[in-house]
DNA sequence: AGCTTATACCTGTCTAGACAACTGGCCGTG
DNA sequence: CACGGCCAGTTGTCTAGACAGGTATAAGCT
């Protein structure tokens, strides 16, 4: 087993891809390096660079065509399972870019149902942010979300168009578990505004709790654009 | 390239397992034959059954321990995070009543959208049911499927009042994979009167498509009204 | 008894080589 | 020009062997 420090060969192999992808090198439809090439460039064997490539396809990021070679797929219009996943990755993912434009940053005291949902006595002080997230300069997730500040002190000094909240909070205290409520909805103008949504679209909105010892560490209100949006799931 | 009738040999051995558990010989939590004890049984190299270990525990079928062993994942299928369960047994489970309303049950020709969704070649024939679940007299789901009659050839004889397509398509031919799509949009009018949903109403659609003995064995479209139902899921 | 060490077994990974099957283009033939 | 065959490149798979690292158990020592 190889220390976390120094990843596996396939996982390098992985992420040399997965890098060209996200920094556009490798747009949607592009050929990729053939496994040969990549034996050839990073120094491994074939079956290392063989299974690298099978599992980018596995997930969707590649195509691989026998007898012709392997290509980044065209953008999916639809997320990856319900896992915790940040937005920033899945956009990259695409091969698209992502940015993020922070509409609000501060703490704010507990109250009403925010408090009773975290779980934390009305008065204390919680840390909240609303973040949206663009693919390609698209709003594509309005991210609304309050913090535990025991599960990280320092969440309020973070530079988010650089990291997302959820690298802060994984880094910051081991999420344990989360919870996520699926729903649709016709979102408040408020939410409307931020994701450039007519005045009768419909929004999907994920509801997510993480627990970090214990404790609730974080709400997030996740809002996407129904018609530019959407989850699946394979069992 | 294997031809499709003498599969490859990593899929001989994932099969060799699954049907182990289909059959009850592995329960959940049992330890399933290590990598070397495959090696003998079924005459391959290590790294075949290593691959048809591995892709089973990236499928949550099984879960593999570094230095112990392999061993049969507690409950599958049905704890899944995007777990879309029955809607029945989930309306009883609230002690509430469930009752179903058919709409509409016939055979269609596939065409368009469905024939292509379906994987079935236009002009033959589909198994179409129109459904609306209600929880105490109120509309919860309307459930649009469309069935391959080669999955379940006597799907028009049963009475839908009694049990659900799902249950019957689980009797007639085991499922070996769902996935699932959500989205959120404000529904036809069609459906937004069987929903009894106001005009600027939001719906959450899951679309379900179940594969049985590598065929698509049926896809259903499952509206829900936004304000009265949500999907929860924990990881 | 309690602790330490050796050991057997397990998964995780990597390698080098091999053969099969598919694809596209090149080239020669009719 | 049309057709068929050859060929290089690519993916798909399988093998046998190797080493690293984790885990549980048994043996041995204090």
């Amino acid at each position: 087993m190889q220390p976390q420090d120094s990843a596996a060969r396939y996982l390098q192999v992985k992420h040399f891809i997965l890098e060209q992808i996200a920094g556009g090198e490798l747009p949607p439809g592009a050929r990729v390096p053939s496994e040969n090439e990549l034996v050839r460039r990073l120094t491994v064997a074939r079956m290392t660079a063989n299974r690298a490539l099978r599992e980018l396809a596995a997930d969707g990021v590649l195509v691989r065509v026998a007898g012709v070679g392997t290509f980044v797929a065209e953008q999916r219009v639809h997320a990856h399972p319900l896992e915790v996943r940040n937005i920033a990755d899945e956009i990259r993912s695409r091969g698209h870019t992502h940015s993020v434009r922070v509409v609000a940053l501060q703490s704010v005291p507990a109250r009403g149902a925010a408090a009773e949902r975290s779980g934390v006595r009305p008065g204390s002080t919680l840390f909240y942010s609303l973040l949206v997230h663009c693919e390609d300069g698209e709003p594509l997730q309005v991210e609304e979300r309050h913090v535990n500040p025991q599960a990280a002190p320092d969440y309020l000094q973070h530079d988010f168009t650089r990291t997302t909240p959820h690298e802060i909070l994984v880094r910051a205290a081991p999420l344990q578990r989360a919870e996520h409520t699926v729903r649709a909805l016709v979102p408040e103008a408020r939410i409307r505004r931020l994701l450039r949504l007519g005045a009768g679209e419909a929004a999907l909105l994920i509801r997510r709790r993480t627990y970090s010892k214990g404790r609730i560490a974080s709400i997030a209100d996740l809002y996407h654009p129904g018609s530019r949006y959407e989850l699946t799931a394979t069992i």
